[in-house]
DNA sequence: CTATCCTACCGTGTTTTCACCCTTTTTTAT
DNA sequence: ATAAAAAAGGGTGAAAACACGGTAGGATAG
């Protein structure tokens, strides 16, 4: 009998997990809402055979989360639980040492199959994850050997991002950026180029699907 | 014991909805997965005292769902649940009917005192909803009466709106919409004025907040 | 040491976006 | 029936965004 610890911040839906989760045949050890909370629970508890882990969470992220869980306690497998289906997260996520990503508007029977094939086959690729990795690795191909288009950006580069999202001009970011408005278009072609997209809109979009920038 | 009908695409967080609403002393009648089989389901029972109504649904969403309520069934109380706290959706959602609102990330507490207040009082309004209501009674107020802010876009602006979210430029997009490049500049300055924005970034950003266009 | 890469920076020219002010046609209201 | 409002189309000019082809300096690896 698997037992596993939930990390999410959705109470709520962390209920439905629960009960999900143990009327399959498995065990919850404890939960927690951020991975901070999962960090003091897991002194007080047994190592848990999974972690169900959220990716967007306070405090502590996902991300952060399971890369702790992947250097301090590897056998400890790790399921990914997201809102979203976009390609970085997934890949960003799996390079953290997660064995398998669903996405929270799953149907039980896929959460289900995706525990056991975990405990089984130590790990679960959806078709939606194989096809998102499918798609990384012929991008990876044809741009020539380094994956750019996956976790491209460099800290000058986000920062300008995010001020694309906004109504300043590229000259009220360069005062912003403490840089001249001619770098800022280095930057923006740059991310054209990394990004394939070919206007401001484009980097905007890129920027809310990949989370670089919080809406709401 | 007030009985409870639950209307969410999501099935893990409906399922924590169910067990959460029912150890709360509340029955749940059904659950549908949209406002469609809500619809059909309604006419194979008895009517419910409540609907714990979600908003972004495939086939017939929450606002849909409400109206048809008020309008059929006025008597059925509706506690709208969404993921997003923006003040339009809570605004177009009062005025579909709904008696409540609270977020998909709440406390259970803050549920049953959600479900307790509409049964008793007829209403639950939390500090979110007051503040964003306060809001929008202000922006009314100082935008000169009638209150463009709030629910302004006709089916034009919506579809040009989806269309500022892409790479094309006006020109294109007046081309898909089969008018003069003249008549999208009317459109675009109509929403800088009802939206208060100044750029096309802003006009993406007020269309990704209000969910008008769909990312994910 | 120097070839190479990366970052910041620059100039020029074109296209797109935006502001302002205006006419015609269609819809709506009284 | 007619006035009012709305939707559609229009012209011009300035500002912003984008494309392309460059330079200078600093870090780094062979």
């Amino acid at each position: 009998m698997p037992s596993i610890v939930l990390v999410d911040d959705h109470s709520l839906l962390r209920m439905g997990l629960a009960s999900m989760v143990e009327s399959q045949g498995n065990t919850v050890l404890f939960e927690a809402d951020n991975g901070k909370e999962f960090l003091d629970k897991l002194d007080k508890h047994n190592l848990p055979d999974l972690v169900l882990l959220d990716i967007n969470m306070p405090e502590m992220d996902g991300y952060e989360t399971a890369q702790w869980i992947k250097t301090n306690h590897p056998e400890i497998n790790i399921l990914a639980l997201s809102m979203y289906d976009n390609e970085t997260s997934i890949i960003r996520m799996l390079k953290c040492g997660a064995k398998g990503y669903i996405l929270k508007d799953s149907e039980p029977a896929e959460l289900k199959a995706a525990i056991e094939a975990i405990m089984n086959k130590g790990f679960y690729y959806s078709d939606l994850v194989s096809g998102k990795l499918m798609h990384a690795i012929n991008k990876m191909d044809d741009e020539s050997g380094d994956l750019k288009s996956l976790l491209p950006l460099n800290d000058r580069e986000t920062d300008f991002l995010k001020y694309t999202c906004t109504e300043l001009t590229y000259k009220e970011i360069a005062d912003k950026m403490f840089v001249s408005p001619r770098t800022i278009d280095g930057y923006r072609d740059a991310l054209f180029e990394k990004l394939q997209v070919k206007t401001r809109v484009g980097l905007v979009m890129y920027a809310i699907k990949n989370r670089i920038v919080n809406i709401n």
